[in-house]
DNA sequence: CGAATGATATACT
DNA sequence: GTATATCATTCGA
């Protein structure tokens, strides 16, 4: 595997990380199975700028500590008490800048996720979501904290530069609580 | 469109 | 230590 180097993750611009890491490779092994999954469809949360951000202002709690690490470390958190939503730490140590993975396409070890999914076909559903793609690759909150070239859990180069015109940026989703920081162009879709 | 669902943060005793 | 409000969503009407 060509796992990215921590070179990668460690960039000082949240934004620009986000954007490249479409068309890149997530994968997971656990209990005892490999899926991976091209990303398509990511955001970036800028840390304590962003009322979004569960690091808004600087707030720092046993959840959200694994933002404050280094970059390339994974940070899974439950949301709604059901999805558990995965996100890359990027940045260097002190700095919790980072890039929620929101939807991706199979690319290997479909029959896995739809077993966890409990689907029968692979469709647009199957990956769709932040939570749905969490719970494909078997993604839970254990794993927050895990560096991103552990046994478990990766990111590969695919070798592929996503054409600049098939990317396109808008508003993040769902958090309209962060009043004006909603509004901010940070999510990023790999269009097909 | 609206309910489900539980860990977490925050404000209390 | 205990209580309550909140949430980076999904799925089924």
């Amino acid at each position: 595997m060509a796992a990215l180097p921590k070179a990668f993750y460690a960039r000082p611009d949240v934004v620009a990380v986000s954007r490249e890491l479409l068309g890149k490779r997530l994968c997971t092994k656990l209990n005892g199975g490999v899926t991976k999954a091209i990303i398509t469809e990511t955001e970036a949360y800028a840390g304590i700028d962003d009322r979004a951000s569960h690091a808004y202002g600087g707030r720092r709690t046993a959840r959200t500590e694994p933002m404050y690490a280094d970059g390339g470390t994974a940070y899974v958190y439950l949301c709604y008490g059901i999805h558990h939503l995965f996100n890359v730490v990027t940045n260097v140590e002190g700095i919790p800048h980072a890039v929620l993975i929101r939807a991706a396409i199979p690319a290997e070890g479909e029959m896995l996720m739809l077993r966890r999914r409990q689907k029968k076909s692979v469709d647009k559903a199957l990956l769709g979501g932040p939570g749905s793609l969490s719970k494909a690759l078997g993604i839970t909150t254990r794993l927050t904290g895990e560096s991103l070239w552990s046994e478990r859990i990766w990111i590969e180069d695919t070798g592929i530069v996503p054409d600049v015109s098939k990317i396109k940026a808008g508003p993040r989703i769902g958090i309209d609580y962060a009043g004006e920081d909603a509004a901010r162009p940070y999510r990023f879709i790999l269009t097909q």
